[in-house]
DNA sequence: CATATTCCATACCGTAGCGTATGGGAAAGC
DNA sequence: GCTTTCCCATACGCTACGGTATGGAATATG
């Protein structure tokens, strides 16, 4: 048991493969429309299997919120083992990952989240603990850069709170190339 | 007719009411769970008096954009008609505004019609307006600080960004002080 | 082969909510 | 005073959804 099923024909779902398919409704729709019986749907199978898997909705949203907080602050720590000399590289990295029109996904579920966290006590913690690990994360990065101590925060709140709001607006017609003004501003931010 | 009652013991609701109500319960529980049968008894009366004012559920939802799009493009009219000089403190003004920690209704309402834009078309379609014209606004005070367009559009960019960003981040346990930092922040963004 | 375990389907109950049909009371107009 | 208009209540049908109970097929286990 536990070894991975080198065959698995009739692909038997499990807790994974849920949660997977409620990160997807999630980014589509919002967490209030996460439905056991629509990502039951979904998946080809009945709300029967569902409960069998967990004990109740929440227990899958609690099981979602968990995934996203483990992928979060994985990628974070990844993104910023930059090596010495590397640093401002990697903080330009981090606001071009967010703030690009790419990585769509990533920032629906971001968003959705978010605003999770506007009515969920549990996703609130969960949000808490990954800006708690992004935030310190870019400050160790500033910090390299030769940036002093309170320098080095605020830009990381800045830098944190501008791809979470940049991805809110709808700046359609402002300008002929927004790119042109994104560089700008992540220079200005991590310079 | 339309002659504003002195006195109605009976208060009637109209459509504003309504309307009112409805912008309660985004901000408190997001457009998702805006229920016309909810807010019906949050005002005391039954579904019965909605469909005599409303169509349907979606006319209340237009009316609450109509509603907020008008107000939005008020606002911000009302707080970039700096007199000359007073440019440089009227964007740390609306910095300040969105920023702190009151005007939390607002906030809130701002988070919910950004999120509602995420999945319908004309909510898009509004905040779009919005931002356009604060945008705008923005521009014309950095441009007569003499700052030059491209930067004067980047800098208003930043701004909205930064200020719907930090509504989402939750920074509790980043640092002793917060507000020290988003001055500084304020400071970079507007000088 | 017999049995137990795993995973899912079906059926059911209860609640929430949208939209409609209809009636009724109160105020206004005549 | 009678009628019309305004504003709302009640009742109904319908769908969506959460959760439970139960059976059943497939696979593993002895």
């Amino acid at each position: 048991m536990e070894n991975k099923p080198t065959k698995t024909p009739r692909t038997a779902l499990d807790r994974d493969a849920w949660i997977k398919g409620a990160i997807a409704i999630l980014a589509e729709h919002g967490a209030e429309r996460l439905r056991v019986e629509v990502l039951a749907k979904r998946l080809g199978v009945t709300k029967g299997s569902f409960y069998w898997h967990f004990k109740d909705r929440r227990d899958l949203q609690d099981a979602v919120l968990d995934f996203w907080r483990e992928g979060r602050i994985r990628d974070i720590r990844k993104q910023t083992q930059a090596q010495p000399g590397g640093e401002a590289a990697a903080l330009l990295h981090t606001i071009e990952v967010y703030a690009s029109a790419r990585n769509r996904k990533g920032i629906a579920i971001e968003a959705a989240v978010r605003d999770w966290a506007r009515r969920d006590a549990q996703a609130v913690a969960v949000v808490e603990e990954v800006d708690a690990e992004r935030l310190a994360c870019s400050c160790r990065l500033f910090l390299a850069c030769g940036i002093e101590e309170h320098e080095a925060q605020a830009r990381s709140l800045l830098l944190y709170a501008y791809v979470f709001g940049v991805s809110l607006m709808r700046c359609g017609g402002f300008t002929s190339n927004i790119e042109s003004l994104k560089a700008w501003i992540a220079e200005r931010i991590a310079r």
